[in-house]
This record gives structure tokens, C-alpha cells and sequence, in this order.
DNA sequence: TATAAAGTTTCATAATTTAGAAACAAAGAA
DNA sequence: TTCTTTGTTTCTAAATTATGAAACTTTATA
């Protein structure tokens, strides 16, 4: 493994870290939707606020959401939905593996 | 978040932990091009076998490959390409929020 | 001004993940 | 049989991530 090689496998790997937490998968199902602001998102999750501050910080941070500022209130949105479609796509492969490779 | 919204996010939380690791991003790359054994895995990538043979089992329980033994060797072999091709995509689109958010 | 509401950050703690060495198991070769 | 090769598992230590309470900032409202 080169150093362009452990940088590339760095980098999708992060993105990939981000999307590995169940509320975080949550927030984005929620903000396919619409936006939703900050205290939404943790009174739906059932989460403090703080809580769902740092997740939501993470998701921006690798670039999967973006905020918005109006009055006290932060309002999240989804900057890369294509994620998502990729989620449901590839958790159907695993599942149809999983299903043949129990012979079913 | 209810009982089913809570499982299936968990579910799809649990894939991506599975990917959300360098050296299991270069694995999955290497796969691509044909199955590799555990010892060729470990020493491509530098890292003893019984990390890249922890690493693999990750990644079939997650069923995204599949493992094949021959005597003493256990081939692996990619099951899911479908999500490395998925992998690149996603990248792109983080990237170009990215560029879109810093203003380049 | 004083209070309230919304978010973020800090802090300590808990939980999870990762790492590598060593022990172990299985199959083939000398 | 004995040795070698290949993988897996176990073990302990280290590193990372997650959690919730509390402190703090900022903006709006009474």
C-alpha cells in the first residue's frame, strides 16, 4: 500500500466513519425530507441536544450536510442525497448475499 | 425514531462500520481485481495476518465478500462490487460540496 | 434589563475498536 | 512422524468514539 493508495483508502474510509453511527443515518433519512433544525432532530432521536450537535458537526464535517443560520435556530440540510439511494442499494446486495450464501 | 426505523438504521449503520477503515477500503479495492488470501492481503498491505484475518471476517460478516479455502489457504473474494463503484460516486459528490462550500 | 430558547463546547466517564504478540488448529510436504 | 505453511483465536494494552451533564454563547423576547 503506496502513499496515494493509503490516502485515498484514508479518505473513504472517513466517509464512510461518518456514516457509521445509527442516529447519524437517522438525521439524514429525517433530512431527505426537508431541513430540520438542531433541537427537531434531538427531540425526534430521543437524544440530548448536545448529542445530537456533535453528530450532526461530524455529517458537515465530511461533507454530507450543510447549515444555515437564522436567529438562534441552525437549521441542518442534506448536501449529498445520492448517499443515501447508495445506502438502500448496497444494503440490498448484502442482503440478496447473505440470502444465497445461507442457500435460501 | 420507533422499534423499525431504530433496526433498519442500525442495520445500515453496521455496513458502513464495516467499511470504515482504511485497510478495509484496500482490501475491497484489491478485491476488485481478483481474490486474494489472507497472506497476500497482509502482506500487501503491511500488517500482520492476524489483523488482515480479523479485518476479513469483518468484512464477510457484513457480506460483502466471501471466502473460499484450499487446503491451508482461505481465498477471499469480493461479493458486493456494486459498492465500491458506490464508494467513488459518494466521494465525488462529498468532494464537490466541499469545493462548493469553500468557494473554489 | 432580565429571561428564555437554541446551539456549541467542555468535561469526565463509559463503551467500542484496533493493534500485535502468542497460542492454537488444520492441511500439506519432507 | 516431524516440520512448515496458512489462518484463526485469544489476550492485553492502546486508541478512538460515544455519552450526558453542565457551562457558556448568542439571539430573541418579556
Amino acid at each position: 500500500m503506496n502513499e496515494e493508495e493509503k490516502r485515498r483508502c484514508e479518505m473513504r474510509a472517513h466517509m464512510f466513519k461518518a456514516l457509521a453511527h445509527p442516529v447519524r443515518i437517522y438525521f439524514l433519512e429525517k433530512l431527505r425530507e426537508k431541513p430540520w433544525c438542531v433541537c427537531e432532530l434531538a427531540a425526534e432521536s430521543g437524544i440530548p441536544k448536545s448529542a445530537a450537535s456533535k453528530h450532526l458537526s461530524q455529517l458537515k464535517e465530511a461533507g454530507l450536510v450543510d447549515d444555515e443560520k437564522t436567529g438562534t435556530r441552525v437549521e441542518y440540510h442534506l448536501t449529498a442525497p445520492c448517499v443515501l439511494e447508495m445506502a438502500g442499494c448496497a444494503e440490498g446486495t448484502v442482503l440478496e448475499n447473505r440470502r444465497k450464501r445461507l442457500g435460501i
